[in-house]
DNA sequence: ATATATTTGTGTTTTAGAACATAGTTCTAC
DNA sequence: GTAGAACTATGTTCTAAAACACAAATATAT
């Protein structure tokens, strides 16, 4: 998508960074200064609201972009980022992409997509989040989770290692009512649980759970 | 933004149509076509979850574009759109648009930013709407309609004509929970109603109310 | 202009989910 | 390897908001 020229400017512009697992990448009211780009580990976007609630907004995935749109809007950051596993970010100053994007239409229509999508999946978010129920919240969570970081071998068990807490402010619930809940599908053979891994016995059922809410 | 060529294209391409109150100017699932400028009257941007409720995404102000985020992510719209009243949108095809963005990087940039600030809004909207009390989001929701649409002459009069069931369906609450809380925020002397006209006396409490959740 | 439908307003009941409490278990850091 | 912290689990209580019910007031259509 880029030229010689390009690429090469890129190059000598980017700088790659490990983070450790929990450190945080960037923190709300931050500068946005840098694209990123995960090329190892998983990451989470999120929020703090009411009584510093934490509200996880989008996880992210080996090879995917991040950080880029509070520079775009021209304000800080609303959202902080941190690692749920030990990672790889490269960044690169958005000042550079930004001057590419002036010249290279297919990069500006990679960026315009990339933000409609993400817009398109907020956009439904906020009514999953705020109708349906607590089963519905967490069966689509897994669900997603499952899209996300896809399975292990064993073709069942989800390939992330979260912490109840992360499953809940994910699913906009208290870690009482993720444990709860989750107890309940092992109770019920939609899933199993050994510690954090969880495993998806009847992904039929979840799907039809998330979707009645 | 244009040069004197796309501008004539714009021109030769672009198509004036009308809306009466409450009309339907695009549908869930539908396939995007069209770029859409609000040039008069009002819009309410919706989706309908779980049970047909229905949730007010964003609210449109002349003169704002719309409608294209789904075109661009390649994909039927997920939210559909209303006229709050008499409406004229202008409709200019995607794909003149999309031409148009690939050697013109400032009405890319223009595009980018767009989106950038309502994905902004959309993050911030998910942790609003999910955490913060019924007071809260009302509180809220009545600020934001001032912000967008303005005080009439009295400077004090919200400048739109809402239903409490839209006002209601933009703060994630059942009509008789807007009703209700209306009706306490006159007590407290924080607003006065006239029928659907909304006016705002003690601002300052709302800031806090909102803020507080 | 009047009948019908829709919207608004209020009281009452019900319930989902938060808040709280406490104990057992598993990490993690030194 | 052990101490302390953090996480998981489960029971109990409490409360905000939904659901329901029914007038009264407006709006809309013929």
């Amino acid at each position: 998508m880029l030229n010689a020229a390009e690429r090469d400017q890129l190059r000598s512009n980017a700088r790659f960074v490990h983070f450790k697992k929990n450190e945080l990448i960037y923190l709300e009211d931050e500068n946005p200064k840098d694209l990123m780009i995960l090329f190892k580990g998983k990451v989470k976007i999120f929020r703090s609201g009411v009584g510093g609630r934490s509200q996880i907004i989008r996880i992210m995935r080996p090879i995917q972009f991040f950080g880029y749109r509070a520079y775009f809007a021209r304000e800080p950051y609303v959202t902080a980022a941190s690692a749920f596993e030990a990672c790889t970010v490269c960044k690169i100053p958005m000042e550079l992409i930004e001057q590419f994007l002036r010249t290279n239409g297919e990069l500006a229509l990679f960026f315009i997509r990339m933000l409609s999508i993400d817009l398109g999946i907020a956009d439904q978010r906020v009514v999953n989040l705020t109708q349906k129920h607590v089963r519905g919240r967490l069966a689509e969570s897994l669900l997603f989770l499952k899209e996300t970081y896809g399975l292990e071998e064993d073709g069942a068990t989800i390939n992330i290692y979260l912490a109840r807490e992360d499953l809940a402010n994910l699913s906009n619930m208290t870690t009482s009512n993720a444990i709860r809940t989750l107890s309940n599908f092992v109770n019920e053979r939609i899933i199993t649980i050994d510690g954090r891994k969880i495993k998806i016995i009847d992904e039929e059922r979840l799907h039809k759970i998330s979707r009645i809410g």
